[in-house]
DNA sequence: AATTAATTCTACCTTTAAGTAGTAATTAAA
DNA sequence: TTTAATTACTACTTAAAGGTAGAATTAATT
């Protein structure tokens, strides 16, 4: 698997909360029951989110969670950086220390460039770039 | 991480097996000290690429094990493959159940592109391509 | 002030990957 | 034929990810 279950999760609901108007708040049932992922893994989740600062939480009745940026500020790579599942330059394929033109793993040529693109694809996306496409959930 | 560490150390052993003269065969002490994979793992995973036909081995003193197909034939995908490691083509990156241009996740679109390099990376690459460059081990 | 709906905290349980231990089976060499 | 060097088998332990339980805290509504 490329990424953990928990980023997976995270870029779910924030995608998710991402879609919804501004300043509306969402509750952890909610985000719970629409993207089916387990109610108390996600409290877990949302903790977490809330101490990185990418998401704002109100407590007590009536409250919830809301994105403490714009989504065009929150890139993907980031979120996946919370749970240590962003790609590193010098990132062995094969789990090698780190690896570079100099020395490189067997593999190291081939994963240059899609390591490159993967790279990209989470450094270059934002919440607002991957939001409101009406893909699935 | 992209790949389980048994997919790596299968990759390194096969690699490292490849590099030798044909028909020398390899114990499994030497494999373990050379490539820095504990023993008992690696006995463990040589048994399984032993049970899948990509070396063979022979028992007893004097013995070892050398691969059983030209290493040509042997694609690092059929490796992955082993251990579910491999890329699939519907794979969604945000793991909601399979993922096309019909059916996508938010990241779909993105993910396209570097899906198919590693994919390609991968049933690409055989153990010939990748070994004998005298990169690290 | 009490109630209720919400997040947060602490601790635990479960599953899977990773790694270890011991012994049996095999075979060449001494 | 014994011994030593090897792979194969069975079972266990450890570490990490994934997931759960229950109570504490917070704050709006009644």
């Amino acid at each position: 698997m490329i990424l953990s279950n928990s980023s997976q999760y995270a870029i779910r609901i924030l995608t998710y909360i991402a879609e919804q108007k501004d300043a509306t708040l969402i509750n952890a049932t909610t985000l719970a029951d629409t993207l089916q992922i387990p109610y108390k893994f996600l409290t877990k989740i949302m903790t977490e989110l809330v101490k990185k600062d990418l998401v704002e939480s109100i407590r007590g009745r009536e409250g919830g969670f809301k994105l403490k940026k714009k989504s065009s500020d929150i890139m993907v790579s980031e979120i996946l950086d919370l749970f240590k599942d962003s790609i590193k330059d010098e990132q062995c394929i094969l789990g090698i220390g780190s690896c570079n033109s100099v020395n490189k793993c067997a593999l190291h040529d081939q994963w240059v460039e899609p390591k490159l693109l993967m790279k990209r694809m989470f450094q270059d996306s934002s919440l607002e770039d991957i939001a409101g496409q009406g893909s699935k959930i």
